[in-house]
DNA sequence: TGTACATCAGTGAACGCGCGTTCACTGATGTAC
DNA sequence: TGTACATCAGTGAACGCGCGTTCACTGATGTAC
């Protein structure tokens, strides 16, 4: 609606962006951050390196927009899994989808996943919107936890976890928007736990590290949020 | 013995080799792997540009150095916490024992934890021994998994890895030699299990994502190693 | 509908930088007889 | 113990490169009256 409402000059501009940052993306996928070079990117795009400054600031002004990109992109995935899921998915099948789709993402763009998950770029700070996008990616898992009984073994995180809930309004309100019936503690638990296997999963895949290994992320995941779901005690 | 034998020169030698190697870290440290420079790592040590090669053949070379000493030195710190151990501990405190040394590393130097672990160096290929060392971590954790029952969540990850073993004679023996007794599918199953649980946890820390929510590692890994020993019926 | 002006995309030249690496060479340290 | 030679650490100059970014400028596209 506001794309057809463009005058003719934005529409051209914002293809002009996509198309750099197109090309910034390749440039990721083959050699990593310190590839994306503005000067390379102006060549490519038929441009000269001074004209690229009319599309983006400087060189970070760009990876913070591939940044936040990724990341909504990502949960735009994550959600639209949730939105899939009947109403009677089981809480299991419901943190098997979500975790699988977060890996299916991750694993079809590495760099992108790495991106926002890897290694911090040196000398580059955050866009603080990073932390919103962070809780779109985790919201969905939250309800999966209606009714969980942590075992002993999970226990103190529920306990850490409610403390920053209760200091932390804006984390209690984003839990309650999410899963309005779950304890507080106990959905934070779990989908920090949720999180934190899933890079434990992926980031080691997309790594490489399971090269040769003959061995295959997906059961891995998928095991790891069935004895999630178990330590939770969920259906 | 081997360096009191050294002669002058070659003692010499292996001391610029350190220095430059401290240099190269400390730079790492601070800009990651982008920022390790030869030219002002050689400034730093008060030699000239071309001296370096008389230390390292390359840029790549020095890398691959400081690759190489960080998964000796992690291998080395598991291994060290794994012998402190007494005779009787349990399964399940050998697991937490062994995974906090290991975050315990890693936290205490990010750099070297992202070097090995992180988003891989562009343009560059691990040398073989890697492998190795990759086992000489994980290899004090299989023992733990003596007499283990795994859950039914596991038993595809158990299956996998039994085929792997049984395919991959390195590897198999590598399991017997570290955990005669055990099963290897088993003792595979839960190595790499503990493994994920590990990167999971040290690399959203070591990235910073822990950042501001009022929260601790530790308390999360070990919850998961708890959780772990859980699912694999340890005492 | 035509004109005057403002906005915007794009250019080429230039700056300064640090980088990895090669080369021919010097002087000190070790080694063999 | 002395001498001849080989080895090694280190130097300064130089190469070629691509990088991010600034600047003054041109020409096309939009906008207001």
């Amino acid at each position: 609606m506001a794309g057809s409402t463009q005058s003719p000059r934005a529409r051209y501009r914002e293809q002009t962006r996509a198309e750099i940052k197109e090309i910034a993306l390749r440039q990721l996928a083959e050699g990593g951050t310190g590839a994306v070079a503005l000067t390379r990117i102006a060549k490519e795009v038929g441009l000269s390196g001074p004209a690229l400054y009319r599309y983006f600031d400087s060189r970070d002004a760009l990876l913070t927009d591939l940044i936040r990109d990724a990341y909504a992109d990502l949960a735009a995935a994550v959600t639209e899994a949730a939105e899939a899921l009947p109403a009677t998915t089981s809480p299991r099948a419901r943190l098997r989808a979500l975790a699988t789709a977060c890996r299916n993402w991750a694993v079809a763009q590495p760099h992108r996943y790495l991106l926002i998950q890897g290694t911090p770029v040196p000398g580059y700070s955050a866009p603080p919107e990073t932390v919103d996008s962070a809780r779109a990616v985790l919201g969905p898992f939250l309800p999966a936890f209606d009714g969980a009984e942590p075992s002993s073994a999970v226990r103190p995180v529920v306990t850490q976890m409610k403390a920053w809930a209760d200091t932390d309004p804006p984390v209690s309100e984003w839990v309650r928007l999410n899963a309005p019936a779950v304890d507080q503690g106990t959905a934070l638990a779990g989908a920090m736990l949720a999180w934190s296997h899933m890079h434990g999963v992926v980031g080691l895949e997309v790594s490489g590290q399971f090269d040769g290994m003959g061995h295959d992320g997906g059961t891995l995941l998928t095991a790891q949020m069935d004895s999630l779901a178990d330590t939770f005690g969920l259906a």
